[in-house]
DNA sequence: ATCCATGCAAAGCCTTTGCACCCGA
DNA sequence: TCGGGTGCAAAGGCTTTGCATGGAT
C-alpha cells in the first residue's frame, strides 16, 4: 500500500491467495476461512481478514463491495462486472465487456475526481427464480 | 410488501420519511436517527431501522447498498446512479441519465433473470482530492 | 536481528430481535 | 377493539484490534 512496502509472503498469505484464485464463487471471509483451514488448520479468522485487506490494497485480489452486508473477494482482478441474486445473494461474473467510456458521461458535470466505476446487475439466479415461481403459484391458487 | 398490507402511518414513520426527503446526503441509519430525534426525542434506533426497512420494502424510499459497511438510504426513489468518495465514503447523485438498455447486454448470456442494475462511480470528492494532493506533495518533498 | 505477521480473544460497529406496552385505523 | 408499531435493551453477525509470540528477510 505504501510507496515502499515491505510485505512478506507468508505461508498463510500465499494459501489465501491461492484459494481465492482457485474459486470463482466470490467468497466472503468466512468461506475463505473454511477453505484455507483445510490446508492450514491453525490459521485464525483475524489473519484471514488482515490478509484480505493487504492483498486487496496491493491489488492482488479485488474486494467486491456488493450490496449485502458481507464483503466478498475476487481472485480475478481484471476489470469486470457482477450479477447478484437478490434472494440468495450469490454473486457471479457478468458476461459483458466493460464499458470504459462510461465515466466520460460525467466529464465536466461533477467536481469529484472520477477514478473508476462499478456496475452490478440485479436479478434472480435460476434456483431462486424457480422458488419464486413456486411461491407465486401457491399464492394464486389460494 | 405483502399483497394486502395493512401498514399504519405512525408519527415516527411519517417523520422519518419527511426527514429523508428533506436531505440529499444519503444518510445512514445513525444520521437519520440524529435528525429525527430533534423532532421526536423519544424515538428509538430500533424504530428507525424497522421503518427504513418497511419504507424501502414499500418503495417509498430507496436503500442504497453501497460499498461501505454502512447502509444508506435515499428519499429520492427515481432511478439514478451514485458517485462515492473512496476516502470519506460520501455519496452523491450522479448527474447522468440512466441507461435503461444496459441490461440487454446480458440477453441470452446468463441464466439469471435480470431485474435491474446499479452503477456506482468511484472517485474522490473535492475535499479528499485536496487532502490527497497535500499528502503526495509532502511525500515527494522528502 | 529486525520488525512484519500470526493466533487468540476481546472489543467494535452496525443491525436485528424479544418483549411488554401503546396507539392508529 | 386489535393487530401492527414502539421503546428499551439484549443479542447477533461480521470485522477490527491489542497483545505476546513467531517467522520471513
Amino acid at each position: 500500500m505504501n510507496t515502499e512496502s515491505h510485505l512478506r509472503m507468508t505461508r498463510q498469505r500465499q494459501v489465501i491467495l491461492e484459494e481465492l484464485r482457485r474459486t470463482c464463487s466470490h467468497p466472503g471471509a468466512d468461506e475463505i476461512y473454511a477453505r484455507v483451514r483445510r490446508r492450514l488448520p491453525r490459521i485464525s479468522l483475524g489473519t484471514i481478514y488482515r490478509n484480505l485487506e493487504v492483498l486487496s490494497a496491493t491489488g492482488e485480489i479485488q474486494k467486491i463491495e456488493t450490496g449485502g452486508s458481507l464483503k466478498r473477494f475476487d481472485g480475478n482482478i481484471s476489470p469486470h462486472y457482477h450479477i447478484r441474486c437478490l434472494r440468495c445473494h450469490k454473486v457471479v461474473d457478468a458476461p459483458v465487456e466493460v464499458l470504459p467510456d462510461i465515466e466520460r458521461l460525467l466529464d465536466g458535470k461533477t467536481d469529484f475526481t472520477i477514478t473508476g466505476h462499478r456496475i452490478e446487475f440485479l436479478g434472480l439466479c435460476p434456483k431462486c427464480q424457480a422458488k419464486a415461481e413456486a411461491e407465486s403459484r401457491y399464492l394464486t391458487e389460494m
